[in-house]
DNA sequence: TACAGTACCAAGCAATTGCTTGGTTGGGCA
DNA sequence: TGCCCAACCAAGCAATTGCTTGGTACTGTA
């Protein structure tokens, strides 16, 4: 009868976690209602009934996913926000932070990138919407704070501009794998280069 | 017995390509997986069966809508390239030629974001992934010739700059609406100006 | 040794899916 | 008038889907 928390069995087993990692591996790779239960049982090496032993339903799984890797993320945005960094370093590590993640949930994070429109019209996952608008207060409060502080130029559109860095950032994991020639930190420090200071030869 | 092109019939009879706009705009909302044949056909007022005297398969739909959108819009590029403008200006025009594609196709656009990468395991869907390498040639060539000419910083990763303007220019086709308050030129305006000349303060 | 709980299997059901088949309708043309 | 043909309907089939049910193997604990 514990019911603390959005899933109260979040207490994982082990094999709990295993098979959401399975699952959601499979879920960014090919989408997530373009994977059956059978083959993510398959992929675990049980069969598809042992599933619902775990989890009362498909959807319950991406919805573990995706709340789980969103609460660790905002904990992240939150240190950045409340920090005394001044402005332009603070929308540094926001955008070195976000590759971070891209680093270590790739899955997650393209399960939100394609998923979270569709699956937002339900009601169970109308927290998807919440936190998107969360992050765009986060990310409008650094970019007025850039202005107000002179760090940033005085000519840009606030709002295209978030969406361009937040475009930018998070399209970035569908080519991004962890172990390959670049690390995130090198993809981070290219990617600030030009989003600071252009292509343009000065 | 007329065997000219990949698609025979696609002399389009008017009605075709109606069907043909209605399944774009569903396989771009909901995705291609995600789109039954009935949905199609309830939003066309006919019966699912009904489509099939139009194509013979679903999968026929959208081979027929993402690839004469990829004809058109190589054509596009290639008139770029061809041109005898700078380095800059050619890089500025095949931008902005991105998201006039983005407002007249909208749905083309955000068929092939979402579905490429799945589609193209198939065979049949094979040029997609030949139509992308298309794409990061002619943009590695404008990057170069930028760089050859000074009109870019010379310190530029070639290859990560390239990810970083594909990205960044098609990704807009999931929050821009034509109609809306800005127009594509407005923000391919916009876009170009960080591009070029970055977000930071001079 | 008895027992409880976790992890799974074996079989299958109801709904949904893409697609097929054989027929009907109505406008254009000779 | 007779015919054609594009466009559609009505019904349904086989496969796939998410999920359910009733049971079994194994492990740790008292």
């Amino acid at each position: 009868m514990s019911t603390e928390g959005a899933h109260p069995t979040t207490a994982a087993t082990g094999r709990r976690r295993e098979l959401l990692s399975i699952a959601a591996e499979l879920f960014a790779d090919r989408g997530f209602k373009n994977t059956t239960v059978r083959d993510i049982a398959d992929a675990a090496g049980i069969l598809s009934g042992s599933l619902y032993h775990h989890f009362d339903s498909k959807e319950s799984m991406v919805d573990e996913i995706l709340s789980s890797f969103q609460a660790e993320l905002f904990a992240a945005y939150d240190e950045v926000l409340r920090s005394d960094d001044d402005a332009r370093t603070k929308i540094e590590r926001a955008v070195r932070l976000s590759f971070e993640a891209i680093d270590r949930h790739r899955h997650e994070v393209a399960i939100f990138q394609n998923e979270a429109d569709f699956l937002g019209q339900q009601e169970r996952f109308a927290y998807l919407a919440e936190r998107n608008a969360q992050s765009r207060d986060v990310w409008i409060t650094l970019l007025e704070d850039g202005l107000a502080s002179g760090a940033l130029r005085p000519d840009l559109d606030v709002e295209l501009t978030y969406r361009f860095i937040r475009d930018t950032v998070w399209v970035a994991v569908r080519w991004y794998r962890p172990g390959g020639k670049l690390t995130h930190t090198d993809v981070a420090d290219q990617y600030l280069t030009i989003l600071l200071d252009g292509i343009a030869h000065a």
